[in-house]
DNA sequence: GTTGAGCGTT
């Protein structure tokens, strides 16, 4: 969506995209687009934002009809506080016109690394003048908001940064990020506040799984110990599932009743 | 009422 009111890209022919950084939340593309419209013509201007909540993430794109004056609006731009934050301005590196900025850019900036100038450290380097500037006394916002934020558990761009993390990421969204996220805090949260790193291999849940194979158990239950041959209540259950086919209930109910009865000691326990 | 160092929509 553009702030033009189209819908998607209005003309991306003859375009070129920057990348607006650090801008407040609250920042709209209203306030971007006369701001960046001082130094050049504006095309378009564009804010991404989280599909859930809607708010924006913290950049947006900004869309200038000449390449020259979008280097100009970099230049004067960037570092600008806006909103009460000092947004940096550069040239985006992806996008449909990302060609022609690379050509305008990088001839300027990086003509010697041309070839390898698709690093993703250049633009850190150059920008490092004004974060020297700028970030000396908000500097250590940053390693402290890292480690807050991590203990926040990020929203949306956590699953686009870090790959690895996309499984989380993943079950979050298909479980509902609501109660599982929940979930996910508060273990993490008591691990924090009471267990060692070591004691964490004590977990609860895979103090249950060791226990089921416990000598202890086994003496509490020898006739399954006994057994010969063990059959996994997997398989046993839609077996049985499909010869109680008549009361499919039964199968609903199985499992449920299982983990709720699992989960209340748990749940006592951490409350 | 919050966060953050990151690259985009029909």
């Amino acid at each position: 969506m553009s702030h033009f009111g189209r819908s998607g890209p209005p003309d991306i022919k003859d375009t070129y995209s920057l990348l607006v950084l650090n801008i407040s939340f609250r920042t709209t593309a209203d306030d971007l687009f006369p701001l960046f419209d001082r130094y050049g013509k504006v095309v378009d201007v564009f804010i991404p934002r989280d599909r859930r909540t809607g708010e924006s993430r913290g950049f947006a794109f900004v869309r200038y009809k000449y390449a020259d004056e979008a280097q100009k609006a970099v230049e004067r731009l960037d570092g600008r506080n806006v909103d009460g934050r000092n947004i940096m301005v550069q040239f985006a590196k992806y996008g449909p016109n990302a060609e022609r900025i690379h050509k305008g850019r990088i001839v300027e900036v990086v003509p010697k690394t041309r070839g390898r100038s698709r690093s993703r450290s250049p633009r850190r380097g150059y920008r490092d003048d004004y974060r020297d500037r700028d970030y000396g006394r908000r500097g250590r916002s940053r390693s402290r908001g890292r480690s807050e934020r991590d203990r926040h558990h990020d929203r949306d761009r956590d699953s686009r940064r870090s790959r690895s993390r996309s499984l989380s990421s993943d079950y979050d969204r298909g479980r509902g990020r609501g109660k599982a996220d929940d979930d996910r805090r508060r273990s993490r949260s008591r691990s924090y506040d009471s267990a060692s790193p070591a004691r964490r291999s004590y977990s609860p849940r895979r103090s249950h799984s060791y226990d089921s194979a416990s000598p202890v158990r086994r003496s509490v239950s020898p006739r399954r110990s006994t057994s010969p041959k063990r059959t996994p209540p997997r398989e046993e259950s839609p077996e049985k599932a499909m010869n109680g086919e008549r009361s499919p209930r039964s199968q609903s109910a199985s499992p449920r009743g299982r983990r709720a009865d699992s989960r209340s000691p748990r749940s006592s326990d951490e409350d």
